[in-house]
Formats: C-alpha cells, structure tokens, sequence
DNA sequence: AGACTCACG
DNA sequence: ACGTACGTGAGTCTC
C-alpha cells in the first residue's frame, strides 16, 4: 500500500498569477532594483502548499519556450497574447533559485507545456498514489480521476479550488474527460483557439450531455435539428477537431525524468535565508529562524553559535576593571519597547578585543558602584544599539551614561530610514558575518512573550546581538560616508541623541487631579449628547460605531451619501460638514465626536501614563519618520489638542514640575514656508519674508491681484494660506478643491497664478521631481536623504505621490533639521549659562521649557536667538514666545 | 490585525 | 482618464 502524495504544480501559470495578486508592485523591490512582487507571492503559495498537502513527491514545471509542439499544429496558438510586464520577466530565473533552495525539482521540456510533464507524470502515478496538481489554469481539470484532484487559484493564489470528477459534475455536468470535448466546441480566447463559431460553456455543455463526445455529435449530426447552430457544427468541423487537439494535454510527453527524482525531503536553511536576504523578504526570514532554531535547539548546531565567549556574572563583585574595557558594546535586553518602563531582562557588554560578552542580571549589576562608574566614564568607550534608550534605562538606576563612540541604530536609520527595525535586520542589511536571529523567533510574540526557558538560548541571542553591533560599526560609517551623511550624523543626530534622552528622563509634569475633573464633567455631557442622538435617530445604536452609524444615517434617514470608503459609507468629519443642512443630527454627531475623542485619547488616555513622579515620560523617536521630523509614543505629547478651544483646556494640566516655575514655549512662525522661499530662491516669496509682510495676506495679494495699500479680507487671506499650504504638500489641483471645496477648475485656476506670481517656486518643483527621477533620492539642506523608489513607477497614483513626496520632504525635512540643531545648540547655552531652565518638549516647530521664573527674561531674549539662529537661509527665521503658569498659558 | 476616524505639526 | 493633499499616533470597532 502506497502512502504517497505526489504534487505537481503548474509553475509558469502560477509564476504568472503571482505577479498580478500583488498590485503594489513597487513596494516589492529589493535594493538592486530587481522587482520581487511574483517570487513573495509565490513563496507564500509554495509554504501553503506544502504545509497543507504534506507532500512526499513535489515538482514544479514550467513552459519552455512561446514555441511548442501545439504552434507547429495551429500556429496562432497562444498568438495575440500580452507579452508579459519586463517587472515580471526580471523575476523569472529566480523562481528557480527558489525552488532549489526548497529543494524541489523542477522541469521544462523543449517543444512542451507545463500541462504536459503534468499529464505524464500523473498517468504515471499509481492508482493508490494520492495526486495533487495546482494550477491557475481550469484546463488541466481535464486530469481528474479519483486518485488526482486537481486544484485552481481561485483569486490571488492561496485560495484553491479543488476539483475532483464529483465537483466537475456538479458544475458542468460532465465527466473530466469530456473537458477537451468542450474545449474542442468552445474553443479558448486566451489560448487563442477558435472552436466551433457561437458555441460557448453552456451550449457545449448541452451537446455533450446529448451526445457523450465531439466524435459522437459528428457522426449522429441528424440527431439536431436544422438551425443556424447546426450549420456552423457542420461548417466548423475542422476546427472544433483541431481545437479539442489543442486542449488534449499529453500523458506520453517523452520526459526524461522519473518518479523517483521528485522525492522531496527537506528545505535547505542556509540557501533559503541567502535567497531571502537577497529578495529582503524580511517576514519570511523571522519565520525561517523561528523554525531552524527550534530545529537546531535539539541538534546543537555549532552555527548557530556566537563566536564571543559568554561570561554568565553571577555577583556583584564579580564586576572588576578586568571586564569592564575600555572600548565595549553595551546593551540592555528588554521585550517591550516602552523603555521607560520596560522590565529590563539582562544587562550585557563585551569586550571586542578579547571576545567575551558579560551578561547579568540588572539588579546585580546596577548595584556595582565600578559598573556604574564604568558606565558614567565618558573615557570608557561604547557602541550602542538606541543610546537614547540605554540612557534612560541607566537613569532608572541613578546612572549616567556617557562615552557614546556609536549608534547603530541612528547610522542605519539614516543611511536608509526604512531599514532600522530591529537590530537583526542590520545583519542582513550589511551582510555580516554573524546570524541574528529575530527577537519573534526567540522570545515569540503576543502573551506568549518571554525569555526562552534554556538560559543558554537566551545568553547565545544577546551575544549575537553584541557581535553584530560591533561587527556593523565600521561598514555603517563607510555607507554614512558613501551616502554624504557622516556630518549630519555625528553633528545633528548623535548630539541630539543626547539631548533627546534628557528631556525624556526629564518628563512632563501632569496634574492628574485637572484631567479628572473635567473628565468627570465631559462624561456627564456625553451622557446627555448620547441620549439627544438617539432620540434623534429614533433608536439606541453605538455612535462610535462608523458601521452602525452609516446604517442610522444613510438608510434609516436617507442622508445622501456623498463619499465611501472600501468598506461602506464614509462619516468623516469632512462628509457630515456638507450633510449638516439635511438633518440636525449631523451636528450633534459632530460635537458628539469631538468630545468622545477628547475623553477618551486625552482624559482618559493620559493618567494612565503619569508616573508616581507625577510626570509623563513619553519616547521621542529619533530613527522613524521618512522626513526627518521626531516622533512621540506612549503617549503622543505632539498632538494635545490647540484648535478647538474646548480641547486646548486639556494643556491646563501640563504644568511646571517645581514651585515657582514656569513654562516657556517658543515656535517657528512659518518654517516651512520660508524653507521655501530658501531653497527655491523665489524672489517674490522672498520679499515677502525680507520685509516682514504676512505670508498669506502677501500670497492673496499676488494670486487675487489685491491693491498693494489696502488690507487683504479674511477669505482671500484664508484661501491663499490654504494654497500655500498645498504647495508644500507637493499641490494637486483635486487636493485643494477638496480642501476649499471649491471646483477643481478654481483650484486649478488658483494654483496656475500662484506658479505665474512665484515663478522661482514652478521651477524648484520641476526641478526637484526631475532631481528625485536622476538620483533616485532628494534630500534636506543638511543633506538628509529620502530615497523615492516610486517615483518611475508605471501607475499614476503610486508615482504621482512620490513625486509629491520628492515637492515636499526637502522642505519638511530641513525644517526638522533646523530645530533639532536649535535644541543642541539650546541646550548647550542653557548649560553654559548655568540656567535651570530645560527643554521639555517638542512639537516639529515649538519648543517647551520649563524654568524657574527669574530665569523667564533671559529666555525671551536667548531662546529666538538660538533658535532664529540656527540656520543662515537667504531670509530671517521668526520665532515667537510666551510663557506661563501652565502649557494653555503660552498663547 | 486592519479599517476608520481624528488629534497635532 | 487615473483619483490624492505632506508627516505622525491612538482609540474604537470589527473580523
């Protein structure tokens, strides 16, 4: 008795659907260019597969060639077709290399079709032989039997059809054998086969219940009557044969391998994870790890080993100046990303010229006075993975850290700010000689996260991850270099690094008592808005509900729906604002959200997160946005409500951390635009900075041919700020239409004068978007990159926005530069002038301090100078300040 | 986990 | 014709 499954798979024409079930083709590219869309799809099929058919015999075949044995019977077979995409074709040798790597064979066959080698093989296959054949192509169903399924992508290519003789019936109602009969009489578009003229599915289906075969109908044609139909069986007969010809696949094709040859055993690791490294299919190499550590937890493989000696410190005392060197890499391992309050699970450190990594407990360690010391040394040496990170967690402990030679994670971030996830992706990134392994292989995900109960899988991870770093110090500061970013690095970043971790450490003062109090007061009103809709709407449903609350406005109440989204009815904000004449109860929904959002992100959201240092700590990212600017988590302090007066109340409660302090905030006024008028040297803007004019009466001026004497109405004033606002998103004429809501005419008409007044800005987003398709990259004035691999792309919408992107980042980015050097170089006088005062916050173009309030003078004066003076541009940088009681105060 | 909505610059 | 403003994070619902 046979146990065999046997899976055949029709590569080419699942190659080919793999292409097209992912769309977004330029998302999939690696770094050399090479599109990789088709051989992710594919991969996932292939994983799919083989888990669920368990297979002991795999082979992929694959057409040879346009020309086969078929052209030479009919030689418009297959003609007219699309030629495939150049995207697609670039991707097909790897299919190979992949499947090599699976350890599946392969086969093509000159003058055959995949179809073919299918056929033949699964004739050859015993009748106790299970038989699988997968294929995007319903004309291999023709080689169903009771020991052979054959199963169809449905859509994409995971989801499978399958198709034994019983489905067949019961969709067709015929045999798979009389599949080519139907074939013969319908003929195929798209392998272009004519069939008999007017004949389709149905009509085929109907003969062939009659008669049994094409033969059959030939020689009993005086069973039909005469018809218009009957005339073309008969006019059409040469064809129709020809045609089931075509739709015959071959079970005797003369291949030269055997059933043997298709044994398959097992994936070859090494190969595949080379294979995934090269394509950057990052969730497949965590995967693969995963599995192959498990694998290898009981076979021992030496690979998987670090070559540092691991020194497990069990005391205290055991920290001497013998292992704490002069020159180290340090890191501490946590599973959650919140530092502030991550357990931290092991402190360790190596030493690169002996080899060892120490590992401890954080306990341990941090009671050692010399670890302390050696850590605070600024002479003691040390590359870091996230310094930030390191710092506070040290600051837990009453320790400084100093001595930052390296930050990896910053280097890698801005050699390209897609790569910095985690540190096992700087291994593929600069194709070290060492294997991280990811930290979901070994420390698993959801509630499930914890350090692996075999201390030395977890000890053999850290160590790995120390060797990694200090193996990446040297070929990340070439890539800094290639790439023109070394002074932007070791001048802007790394000191901002610094400056960054004490603000963190510093935190923000709360008052918990303020949030609750007019949390207590909002929910009381919710209650009531809650009970006025319903009343509204006739019946109780969940307003937050964006589902059931386009059934109660769109259905129950017939509001016309003017916009939806993939999933139903649009309610944003911007679609109720038109709907608000219709029915009253637009507005209550509006003001209902409005103060939902309040309670619950902001009330309710921010106790949670105040320490009992009565202070919130939240993380500024420094290594995520594509731009350049920071970015702020757990929880977001840069989007405090300040536009609706109700929720900028909310800023009471942030309030100095000591008596007789005050606040301080200082903010750009208009960065952005005056970036702009810097880098594209547009005279009119220019002027209109130089002299001091206000930007937007300025704009409406020019693009409304305003008198030049007479003050600017608040409309024009408000339509030109939204024009320049589109410019420095990389304007689109829709985009402003529906900013305005305006027609697009008028938007279109708005921005053709805006290019006609400020010719110099026309030209900079000619020219920037041409720069962009040169270099593949446009960059701040800091020489900070965005790589933009879109912007070539085939589809519009994917290449449209890349080249918005290329209009805007520059301008976004330098002014993220300029304030990160302001809070350097801040922080710096701040220090030298030995001023208590300290910056607490920043919000991309604001500053928060906080002081004592004798020191309150002297900010006003040093604060706009530093940060007016932290770029030379061909026009003066503004900023304005204020300080008060508390953050609400600073207006 | 992903979609939707909305808070900020 | 295509159908979108740029950059973020978080709460809520739904599957």
């Amino acid at each position: 008795m046979s146990n065999r499954t046997i899976m055949l798979i029709d590569g080419s024409s699942l190659a080919f659907r793999s292409f097209y079930s992912i769309l977004d083709i330029e998302r999939f590219k690696n770094k050399a260019g090479l599109h990789t869309n088709a051989l992710f799809s594919f991969n996932r099929m292939l994983d799919n597969v083989l888990q669920e058919f368990e297979p002991s015999h795999v082979l992929v075949a694959f057409d040879k060639s346009d020309v086969t044995f078929r052209t030479e019977k009919y030689d418009h077979y297959k003609a007219g077709r699309q030629k495939a995409p150049s995207e697609f074709k670039e991707q097909m040798p790897y299919f190979r290399v992949l499947l090599d790597a699976y350890g599946i064979k392969h086969y093509d066959l000159i003058n055959y079709e995949a179809d073919d080698i299918i056929g033949t093989l699964a004739f050859q296959a015993d009748a106790d032989d299970k038989v699988v054949i997968i294929s995007g192509d319903k004309d291999l169903t023709q080689l169903a039997s009771d020991h052979v399924t054959v199963y169809i992508t449905r859509k994409g290519v995971s989801d499978l059809e399958a198709y034994t003789p019983l489905v067949i019936k019961e969709k067709w109602g015929i045999t798979p054998n009389q599949i080519v009969d139907m074939k013969g009489m319908m003929g195929d578009s798209s392998d272009n086969y004519p069939g008999i003229t007017r004949i389709g599915e149905k009509t085929a289906v109907k003969l062939l219940k009659q008669f049994g075969s094409l033969e059959n109908m030939y020689d009993r044609l005086d069973e039909l009557k005469a018809s218009k139909m009957k005339e073309n069986i008969i006019n059409d007969k040469e064809e129709a044969y020809m045609s089931k010809d075509l739709a015959q696949i071959l079970q005797d094709a003369p291949i030269e391998i055997a059933m043997d040859d298709l044994v398959w055993k097992e994936k070859n690791i090494e190969a595949l994870v080379d294979f995934y490294r090269h394509m950057e299919f990052n969730s497949f190499l965590k995967q693969i790890q995963g599995d192959s550590l498990n694998v290898t937890s009981q076979t021992e493989d030496d690979k998987q080993f670090a070559d540092y000696e691991i020194v497990a410190l069990q005391q205290t005392d055991e920290i001497t100046s013998e292992v704490l060197p002069d020159y180290a890499v340090y890191y501490s391992e946590t599973l959650v990303d919140n530092y502030h309050i991550a357990e931290i699970q092991a402190v360790a450190w190596a030493d690169p010229l002996t080899e060892k990594v120490y590992i401890m407990e954080k306990d341990i360690a941090f009671q050692s006075s010399i670890f302390k010391k050696w850590l605070a040394n600024p002479q003691a040496l040390k590359i870091f993975y996230d310094y930030k990170r390191e710092a506070v967690i040290a600051s837990r402990y009453d320790c400084q850290l100093e001595g930052l030679d390296m930050d990896i994670l910053i280097a890698t971030y801005l050699v390209d700010t897609h790569n910095a996830q985690e540190l096992a992706d700087i291994v593929n990134l600069l194709d070290l000689s060492v294997s991280v392994s990811y930290d979901e292989a070994v420390y698993g995900k959801g509630v499930k996260k914890k350090v692996p109960e075999e201390l030395g899988v977890f000890h053999q991870h850290l160590a790995k991850k120390l060797q990694a770093l200090y193996l990446a110090k040297e070929p990340i500061l070439l890539k800094l270099d290639e790439v023109v970013m070394t002074d932007l690095y070791y001048e802007m970043e790394l000191p901002l690094a610094k400056c960054l971790a004490q603000l963190e450490i510093i935190g923000v003062k709360v008052n918990q008592t303020t949030l609750e109090e007019k949390n207590d007061q909002v929910l009381s009103r919710i209650k009531e808005m809650e009970d006025e809709i319903y009343k509204m709407a006739g019946e109780k449903f969940n307003i937050n509900s964006p589902k059931q609350l386009g059934v109660i406005l769109f259905e129950k109440l017939e509001l016309p729906v003017l916009k939806k989204t993939k999933t139903g009815y649009s309610t944003a904000a911007d679609v109720l604002e038109k709907l608000l004449a219709k029915h009253p109860i637009v507005q209550a929904i509006l003001d209902y959200r409005q103060i939902a959002k309040l309670q619950s992100t902001y009330l309710a959201g921010l106790p949670p997160y105040i320490k009992e240092d009565g202070k919130i700590h939240s993380r500024f990212v420094q290594t995520l946005t594509q731009t350049g600017r920071l970015s702020s988590t757990d929880p977001n302090l840069q989007n405090i409500p300040i536009r609706i007066e109700e929720g900028r109340l909310i800023r009471q409660a942030f309030v100095p951390s000591q008596e007789d302090w005050l606040m301080f905030g200082a903010d750009y006024s208009q960065i952005e635009l005056r970036v702009l008028a810097h880098i594209s040297n547009d005279e009119h803007m220019k002027a209109a900075f130089i002299n001091g004019e206000d930007i937007h009466s300025a704009t409406a001026k020019r693009v409304f041919h305003l008198p030049e004497d007479q003050p600017v109405s608040a409309d024009y004033r408000r339509q030109a700020k939204a024009v320049n606002f589109g410019i420095v998103y990389g304007i689109s004429d829709y985009g402003l239409s529906q900013n305005l809501n305006i027609p697009r005419k008028e938007a279109k008409a708005f921005i053709d004068r805006y290019f006609e007044e400020f010719p110099g800005i026309a030209q900079y987003m000619e020219e920037i978007v041409a720069e962009a398709k040169e270099n593949g990259y446009v960059k701040t004035l800091f020489n900070r990159r965005r790589y933009l691999p879109d912007i070539s792309a085939s589809n519009f919408n994917i290449r449209s926005f890349a080249e918005r992107t290329a209009m805007n980042s520059p301008i976004q980015g330098t002014a993220a530069d300029i304030i990160k050097i302001a809070m350097i170089n801040l922080q710096k006088n701040l220090e030298k002038e030995g001023l208590e005062s300290r910056i607490i916050l920043q919000v991309h173009d604001e500053l928060i301090l906080e002081g004592p309030k004798e020191e309150m003078e002297r900010l006003t004066q040093l604060v706009p100078e530093v940060m007016e003076g932290a770029a030379q541009l061909s026009i003066p940088l503004k900023v304005d300040c204020a300080s008060g009681k508390n953050w609400y105060e600073l207006k």
